[in-house]
DNA sequence: TCAAAAGTGTTATCCTTACACCCATGT
DNA sequence: ACATGGGTGTAAGGATAACACTTTTGA
């Protein structure tokens, strides 16, 4: 069975992201006995004239959700990726894709279904503060995992003991929230995510729980690559209103980016910051689905891609 | 001929990436009768692990030069991209890649050789300030074709117009160096780059004078990649000293970051950049190579990465 | 009248930008 | 001595981060 060229195909990943509730929400595929997945399909060339546009096909005839922006992440190529019992002599490099839609109603998803992205990343959720796993679990592992001898090679880059208060923070090292992929990658490399124990890298994981749900292959891998780049990204592009419904308190654009971010945002700069980039306007109603004061309703203007360079939410601080 | 999958390969195409005498080096592969083009190869997972891996592995053999830093850019897979006489049903994917490498002296390149990347982009150098092609040429032609009237699918994204300003600038929107790919997009789109004419999509580019060299395929489309997420990391990784020797004046590197940001930098602010961010150390020694009073020479301090978050150079402003 | 959430005004601080000047060397 | 590039101090302006307080509704 094999060919020349040792038989390569090209798939198709795609990281879907939603917000409801005021959680962020992936699209995960899930059948019995396997770990969740993200939606996946095969790039045929001749069906689609270019990969973006094959995905969006692909996943809206999939799901019949309308993906209202969507985004090349990364290619995903290592061998040993995609090992299956069986599936010997072909590899599979996979483009992974980021693609945001909106929630209208529950709908029939076809087998996928919807789910918290903080389930696979529980240590990613700043809203209420630093999350305990942090220094229960992650930081006492990956400190002794620091202070193992390092491979010989790596003299000129960064330590272990760099990269790990690069990733999570330290005292002169800020928490940065944009630094998923780093945080995950550490977690890999350390051995203490379960997909570690699955490509072969390690025994086990030596937690007596799993840290986070892990996913299929290098799914989760791929997820915190889309999660990291949508945090960069609603910094300085209006995406995040790809997510919002088409009126929207501002209350409920705050919740809905600090879902993203992770993060807590101060209310007033929050408004303020709003307010400056001109990002939307009032619509006229009102909304009094909380109980106290009703909020006013807005909608984003589409006139500030005409106007300003750089239309985003530049948070920084809190 | 055809075969089941209809043949996809994966390629991969490099931008090796240096600096000699103050201006940025591009090696390209010229052959007679042809465009120059970017290094090429084929991906083979059989023989390399990972793409990063036989990336590096793959020019490093070819050009005896050593790569010291490797990214993964973008994986271009249009229809049509990498279209030859007779190369009919083959389907080539090119996954992008950046690297650095230093030039020590002339080395033997085995059918590559160094070009100026501002030959290509004569838009991108304001070291001298505001580059006179873009108001002799460019702007005329691309306020032409934004006056044209627009495909209609397009109404919820910006317009001609706005992109326009948006990548090259205007009175309220400030020229940014880092867009090097929006504005190699829109000249393609608005048909006067040369590439748009061998693509098919317009006869010719109604200009007397081809605007940059062009570059075989699609491979401009990835050099502009390269420069634009060059610019944006050296802000915020010490990459800049892959193009450096082991000890530089503080006037060669601001003229190493000039020659990669196209930008004309303010010494006192530069070096107070430089300070802050401890990124150098004085050697001892000092350079008379210049006529007039010695520059001090410095070196890299490879602690920077044990010490701080974002080390780079954040330039900003002139 | 009280709880709950919406909404606003103001100040201290830091960082960025720009300006102007002095220094050391070779010819 | 003077031309050439190396090197430095300081002040104005703007953006950020944090503060506390008022307003409007439903129960």
């Amino acid at each position: 069975m094999p060919e020349s060229k040792a038989g390569i195909e090209i798939g198709l990943n795609a990281a879907v992201v939603s917000v409801a509730q005021l959680e962020p929400r992936i699209l995960v595929v899930e059948e019995k006995g396997m770990r969740p997945a993200l939606p996946f399909g095969p790039f045929d060339p001749a069906r689609h004239r270019t990969m973006d546009m094959s995905l969006r096909e692909t996943v809206e005839a999939q799901t019949a959700l309308h993906m209202g922006y969507v985004e090349q992440l990364y290619t995903f190529g290592d061998r040993g990726r995609h090992r299956l019992p069986g599936d010997q002599g072909l590899h599979v490099v996979s483009v992974g894709y980021l693609a945001l839609t909106r929630l209208e109603r529950e709908q029939a998803l076809d087998g996928a279904s919807w789910r918290d992205w903080y389930r696979f990343f529980p240590w990613e959720d700043w809203r209420s503060g630093r999350p305990p796993i942090i220094d229960q679990v992650i930081l006492p592992a990956l400190e002794r995992w620091a202070k193992e001898p390092e491979p010989a090679l790596a003299s000129s880059l960064p330590s272990r003991l760099a990269r790990l208060k690069r990733a999570f923070g330290a005292s002169d090292f800020p928490f940065d929230e944009e630094r998923v992929l780093e945080r995950y990658e550490l977690l890999y490399e350390s051995g203490i995510v379960e997909e570690a124990v699955a490509d072969g890298r390690v025994g086990e994981t030596g937690l007596s729980q799993p840290l986070g749900l892990p996913m299929r292959h290098d799914h989760r891998r791929i997820l915190a690559t889309a999660i990291a780049r949508l945090r960069g990204k609603i910094k300085y592009r209006p995406v995040i209103f790809e997510l919002m419904p088409p009126e929207f308190t501002l209350t409920d654009l705050q919740a809905t980016v600090e879902a993203i971010s992770g993060r807590h945002l101060h209310k007033q700069n929050f408004r303020r910051l709003v307010e400056a980039a001109e990002l939307v306007e009032p619509s006229g109603g009102t909304s009094s689905a909380t109980g106290g004061r009703p909020a006013a309703l807005f909608r984003f203007r589409h006139q500030v891609l005409e106007e300003r360079p750089q239309p985003g939410l530049k948070t920084r601080g809190r």
